[in-house]
DNA sequence: GCCAGCTATATGTTTTCTGCCCACAGCGGT
DNA sequence: ACCGCTGTGGGCAGAAAACATATAGCTGGC
């Protein structure tokens, strides 16, 4: 609890566009998608939650999948995304696109508040 | 479910800082919060996790509250942000400049991706 | 053949967050 | 007295996230 308290703190479900975003750029198995995610600031990687996730995205038909013989180890799933998980990549795109409005919004006005404070307070002890 | 596709989809826990950043710009009960909240995309009033998150706030030290007669009404209770809250607020901003970045991050690639395809195939149907 | 270790997928459990609904209390108007 | 408004608070159900665990194939060593 409140262990990292720097953390990234992402969007909510952020998961799902990620790997409709990764899936739009190239099919890929889960294992690699891990891989991939790291770029989007998944950090702690999470076989469990990825998966999952998955199977949901395939379950409501935004991406399909088939197994893949593999020479170098077991099978793999292998996803690709469909017609209509590209609209909802599209869609998701436009509301992180206000949440990042929102989140601009949030910033600016922290920062003006912190820019005030310190023309108040001209230095407290800071060399 | 899945009702509103292009809903915000704010940042996890993001009424907490909120909330502090709020409280820093002045102190206010929670009724007013609830108003003022509005500015942040909480288009929904709440009351109950408002209510909710400023008890926990307040048993984690970060902000402090005091009740208050009110002459034109019943009385209520006012939330100041205390020392501790401030560097905590100062640590969330952080963590959600680093959200923004990913966001960023992910609406480019997004973005560029689309140009992409855009340039791929010339022009669908639409005239 | 058998075990250990890696790749790869999958499920179970528990906790946290969120949204929605409702209860209660004080005050003012009628 | 009753109603409606302001203001605070709790309960509960469902979604999401975190954490842990299970399984299975392949490879290399012995």
């Amino acid at each position: 609890m409140t262990a990292d308290p720097a953390a990234p703190t992402l969007p909510k479900n952020f998961l799902r566009p990620c790997l409709l975003l990764l899936l739009r750029e190239q099919p890929a198995h889960g294992y690699e998608l891990l891989e991939r995610l790291r770029t989007f600031g998944f950090e702690g990687s999470d076989p469990g939650g990825l998966y999952r996730s998955l199977r949901k995205l395939e379950e409501e038909g935004l991406v399909r999948s088939a197994w893949e013989q593999s020479s170098t180890g077991p099978a793999r799933r292998i996803y690709e995304i469909t017609r209509v998980g590209m609209e909802e990549l599209h869609r998701r795109a436009k509301g992180l696109a206000e949440a990042r409005g929102t989140l601009d919004a949030f910033l600016g006005r922290y920062e003006e508040f912190v820019a005030l404070r310190r023309a108040e307070v001209p230095a407290p002890a800071s060399g």
